[in-house]
DNA sequence: GTCATTGCAAATTTTTTGCACTGCA
DNA sequence: TGCAGTGCAAAAAATTTGCAATGAC
């Protein structure tokens, strides 16, 4: 998602673009794909921001996921990482590696099947997360 | 999972079969398909052994899962969930409702597809995870 | 006796909250 | 001036760890 739309999406649920939530998207934007943790991103703006405190950064991400603009997944490991929501599908899938805790992402979806199966069932199918762990290609000698 | 294969698995892994470990089994094996918080675990424990600590219930469960009896998820709530693990396959799915937050099962697998798809990309699959939100039959009124 | 296991309390880690303060509309 | 947003410190929630005591072989 541009940022453009980001402020967009801000302004219509009436909160403001100030430097601090700015300075979030900026790293999250610059470090598309790494899904990073609150800790992670909360270092890396304050290197630019350094009188920025962690809470607000985990209330920054808290409204951002609010309002659709990033997903908090849990991959298992007792903690949060957010990344950035596509537009309008589905979160697309993450290959997380046992061995070296890589975190990498699949395009294709493939549910549609399933989900149709789901939702002839009576359940309203809102979004999915689908993390398959496994060993990645390095990690395989 | 019986209960038998479990002290089975324990006794391979030479660990113990202690009542501590014993009452949190049987409370898991009472409660299928509730996916049980650690807490939720430590209350329900501590009925019929009052003295038993909170850290012997999280012990326990990290043991369970790390010898493949106990699954481990997290349904993005900020706490992880324990269930037993089917013996051969994958996990089953779940089906999260973000209305009234109940977690529902479902058993088709469906991921053959995708999981042939990614291994021919060289990741060697292992397991997955995959949980559908969205809103259940009740919550859609 | 040995050694895995336990209970307790303290510590850690992650996230949230209270509150006074700031700064733009 | 009003009020959303912020920083800081304290609190809360979830989990882990240190350590002395226990108890099964």
């Amino acid at each position: 998602m541009p940022l453009k739309r980001v402020f967009d999406r801000l302004q219509e649920t009436e909160h403001k673009v100030t430097p601090q939530r700015l300075a979030i998207l900026e790293v999250l934007a610059e470090n598309q794909g790494e899904h990073l943790s609150a800790e992670q991103i909360f270092m890396m703006v304050k290197r630019r921001m350094p009188n920025i405190g962690m809470a607000t950064v985990y209330r920054t991400l808290e409204l951002l996921a609010g309002v659709g603009v990033l997903h908090k997944t849990s991959f298992d490991e007792g903690r949060f990482r957010y990344e950035f929501r596509e537009a309008d599908r589905h979160r697309h899938h993450h290959l997380v590696c046992l061995g070296c805790g890589s975190i990498a992402e699949i395009e294709e979806d493939l549910l549609y099947q399933l989900e149709r199966e789901v939702e002839r069932k009576g359940f309203k199918v809102v979004d999915h997360s689908l993390v398959i762990y496994g060993k990645c290609v390095k990690c395989q000698s």
